[in-house]
DNA sequence: ATTGAAATATGATGAGCGTCATATTCAATA
DNA sequence: TATTGAATATGACGCTCATCATATTTCAAT
């Protein structure tokens, strides 16, 4: 009876996309729950099947998010660039110029972490993991063996990576952004040796 | 005729100290217009006495701002603290472990900067030049003698000690934020010498 | 003491919000 | 094919918001 499993999973799923390109873009208050079920291609009375409120769609965000974070984990996990140091050309990757774009908004950590701070528990308590789950990808794919001083460095690295997009994203001087983006990969380089 | 010059300024500037702190603490969209002139002991419909609109008002917050950001720049400008490395000791104060608590969102940089990468070019460059200074005043507390190295350096240490702050702020884990903040200091240590 | 321009207060407007009650549509199952 | 429970749509609710029109208060200049 109803809908398949499938197509509810899928559903979700595009509510979810939906709303986390759309909150990482105009912030959690900028952004209703009407907006996200049109770009989600419903309507808004549909929301409460899936989700129990606007602040629990959120938490799923802010946890599962199927972002450009997630794509760097994926590609710090990788060993299919094992011959180089990864942690570094996920850092160059990461800092591209062109993510400064508006609508390039893509990585939560740089677009929504300050939304999260203000958040409930529950919101922080799944950024809290995925950033864990970062930072230990991270310290695998730096140069030299496991320590907490290469944990450490890795921290700082992820600082250093995150704290510089969203710095360059609010910076209206092209040069100065570039520069920024820049100096924090060079960090990141002697962070990862 | 009518009140004082002194009067409106300190006025206007009592509205742009609440509008700040609420807006760094909530959000620019999770503040009225009427709790922000509540908190300044006034009431609502006189706030465009003083301000075109909501926007012009985090423009000028942006822009001027009384916050710890500048408290932090006039340590690094300030010549008491030349016995050792300026930018090490504000560095040592902005990681502060306890700036960490939901109450203590004192620095625009740490708090708003995404709200600011979603407004209108005017606040953003408000926030530009407020960054360039900051980022002068980095580099010219540092070690060594002034060079474009010596800058680049300057620009990331900035972003991990704001993107440290940030990212510690949405964290429930105090372990790992204090363990974050940390490796934050060391990496501009390092980076300062 | 009077004046008057500007700061402040009051109250209203229209739009948008999150949420929910209700109706409708869907497709897997019997 | 009929049934049925859940997904989706429609429409409405009460509330808050930014803004503005209007009234009132303030106090430096006269």
């Amino acid at each position: 009876m109803g809908y398949s499993q499938e197509h509810i999973n899928k559903t979700r799923r595009k509510i979810l996309e939906e709303a986390g390109r759309l909150m990482r873009q105009r912030g959690y208050h900028g952004v209703s729950i009407g907006a996200i079920m049109e770009a989600a291609e419903l309507t808004h009375g549909g929301f409460y099947a899936h989700f129990d409120s606007k602040e629990q769609l959120f938490e799923a965000m802010a946890a599962e998010d199927f972002d450009f974070t997630n794509q760097v984990r994926r590609l710090l996990e990788s060993d299919k660039f094992d011959r180089t140091n990864r942690a570094v050309f996920a850092a160059e990757n990461y800092l591209d110029p062109s993510r400064t774009d508006k609508m390039w908004r893509a990585c939560t950590m740089a677009a929504s972490s300050q939304d999260v701070s203000r958040a409930g528990e529950r919101a922080q308590e799944g950024f809290t993991e995925r950033f864990r789950t970062l930072a230990n990808a991270f310290s695998e794919a730096m140069g030299g063996r496991a320590s907490k001083k290469r944990d450490a460095a890795a921290l700082a690295a992820l600082a250093t990576c995150i704290g510089g997009l969203t710095l360059a994203q609010a910076l209206t001087d092209d040069e100065l952004s570039e520069a920024l983006l820049g100096a924090c990969l060079d960090n990141v380089k002697s962070l990862a040796t």
